[in-house]
DNA sequence: GATGATTGTGAAACTGATTTCATAATTAAT
DNA sequence: ATTAATTATGAAATCAGTTTCACAATCATC
């Protein structure tokens, strides 16, 4: 690979000037210009990221943290991001956290090294003053899931709101025995306690008392889905509708149910969150809480690069709204 | 960030020291190797990946080209190359070619300017010439997608077997007229045309000859997949049985069968490809070709990084089998 | 005891860029 | 016409590592 040096001695300049004419510098006579460029052209010259980057500068590159690509969730989101990312000349260094907090710890250690630039973070798992730990060698955004209280920037959707107007929908269906299923904790912060409170919101104007035994927690997968549903079929007293925290589970809990001869939603409503492809294939199609995650993609890498410039921000904290999607299943 | 003079100082040593004993270089002396560590460890030593790579090191890095992360097969082969990555210390920068040339091209520079150690791709758009020539800037290996007749290392699977695998199915199970749906050309290279060859194989063993009106190409995703079940229903002569080119495209025309009020298997037998999550899903479940997704990641990591240590290769075109998968759609 | 190989260490060069500092050549202002 | 400001360029320092080269010190061999 041609070097600067290269560039300078085939245009007879210094590699100062090459590197003032790469870079936009004011001061450089036209001709000189032309010069550098014909010759960077001629050499197919292209600057070392490394020794830029080792030098002080930004390497164009940005980490994201989900906790598994395999979650199409994330693998939209991740698409969005990438492609965002792409039209900004930015490359996306993925990693997977699978939630756990070595790994992400592994990852944000690389903002340390310059390794990125900045993070964007899909997903949490240390605790917060961990995290702003690390704020000072870099920027970190955090985008879909938050911190409470954090001033930490934000790209994220109103799952107070979101939670409400699904859990409403249900109320306003006639149903009043909703079983709640989480991917969190339900104590948990963030994300999640939000979704809980626009989850008990709703059912205090209805003023109805939550069924401790209608909460499932820490659930994500079409499988933990199907286990939900069979504990729901073992109960004496069964709830006639349920709000999920995610598409895949609510397809897990129709899939079982049907294999267990309930109808839905006549025996049991069902609710998903996201409105992933798999909410309009499975029969019947899933009502849902849409997501935007191509706008949270392009919102956070837009966000994020802000903040590598040091722009000003018009709001460190962006919040993206959801809309109820009305399907089959409630 | 303390620098290796940091290190250098604190240990009262030089900092040639200090880097043989971080890379573990022979003839050094074992009171001189704990002071270094000690210093280290003090000062929450890291080396900065930017300065080695400078120096012509390697980066821990590999570069990952896939067409599209939100496709399913992808997302799991990704995931798959990131885990085996990751427990060997690489990172991965995750890219999407969105199968256009240019973008590929793009990726592929990183490999000239030392930003990743070497590439998987997963899949091929620019001509074999173009990539063979990159490989002078460092390893690229072929994963699931792969050029014919070119030496390039390559993990894959018997494409040929396992479309006859599939066809054969269809054939054993009393379907004669039989359509083919495929992602790439009728006449492409690689892995489609081992494909085509493989179908071929089958119909010939049963002197069937194909009905070019039944060949359906460039064909990818659900949405494709019901576009083609409609083309189908809209024919005077029907065919019995399908072959795709993977289980996406097979849901969409399952799912388009049923809403057109075609009974499968009974009306039209469907066979995927891939044996995605989406297989089991939908109702018939779908009868398709098991590709050995997690294992290619594995092997795919592995092999490229014993590229990366010139270690001799026992193969460097690996071969994984198949295995087909009978559900209830064939 | 001289010679050669092995072991152990540091100074300095090197990787490929950017930036500081110095300086020359114009242009503008007094 | 002299001084000051602006424009334009290059030499050398710098970033944080690795590697080469030189040189001791120790050990083994004849």
């Amino acid at each position: 690979m041609a070097t600067i040096s290269d560039v300078a001695e085939k245009s007879g300049l210094s590699k100062a000037t090459v590197s003032r004419v790469i870079n936009n510098h004011p001061y450089i006579s036209k001709e000189k210009r032309e010069l550098v460029y014909k010759a960077m052209e001629e050499l197919g010259y292209q600057p070392n990221p490394s020794a830029r980057r080792l030098r002080g500068q930004l390497t164009n590159t940005i980490g994201v943290i989900v906790p598994r690509i395999v979650n199409p969730f994330f693998s939209y989101l991740v698409d969005a991001l990438e492609q965002e990312a792409y039209d900004h000349n930015y490359q996306v260094l993925m990693f997977q956290s699978d939630e756990k907090k070595d790994k992400e710890l592994y990852f944000l250690n690389l903002l340390k090294t310059r390794q990125v630039d900045g993070i964007i973070m899909t997903s949490i798992e240390s605790d917060r003053e961990v995290i702003e730990s690390y704020t000072k060698f870099g920027p970190i955004l955090l985008c879909n899931e938050y911190i409470s209280q954090s001033e930490m920037p934000v790209v994220r959707v109103d799952q107070t709101k979101a939670a409400y107007m699904g859990t409403k929908h249900l109320l306003d269906q006639g149903y009043r025995n909703i079983a709640y299923c989480t991917g969190g904790l339900f104590v948990d912060d963030g994300k999640d306690k939000d979704r809980n409170v626009g989850f008990q919101k709703a059912l205090n104007e209805y003023e109805i008392e939550i069924n401790p035994g209608w909460v499932f927690i820490n659930k994500h997968t079409i499988e933990d889905g199907k286990l939900v549903m069979q504990q729901i079929s073992d109960m004496d007293y069964r709830p006639d509708a349920i709000f999920t925290g995610s598409d895949e589970i609510a397809a897990g809990i129709v899939l079982e149910a049907k294999s267990l001869g309930f109808k839905i939603p006549e025996d049991l409503a069902v609710i998903g969150f996201d409105d992933q492809p798999i909410a309009e294939m499975i029969d019947p199609a899933l009502s849902t809480i849409r997501q935007p995650v191509k706008e949270m993609g392009v919102q956070s890498v837009d966000m994020l690069l802000s903040l590598l410039k040091n722009e000003p921000l018009a709001e460190r904290q962006k919040e993206l709204s959801v809309e109820l999607v009305i399907r089959s299943s409630t």
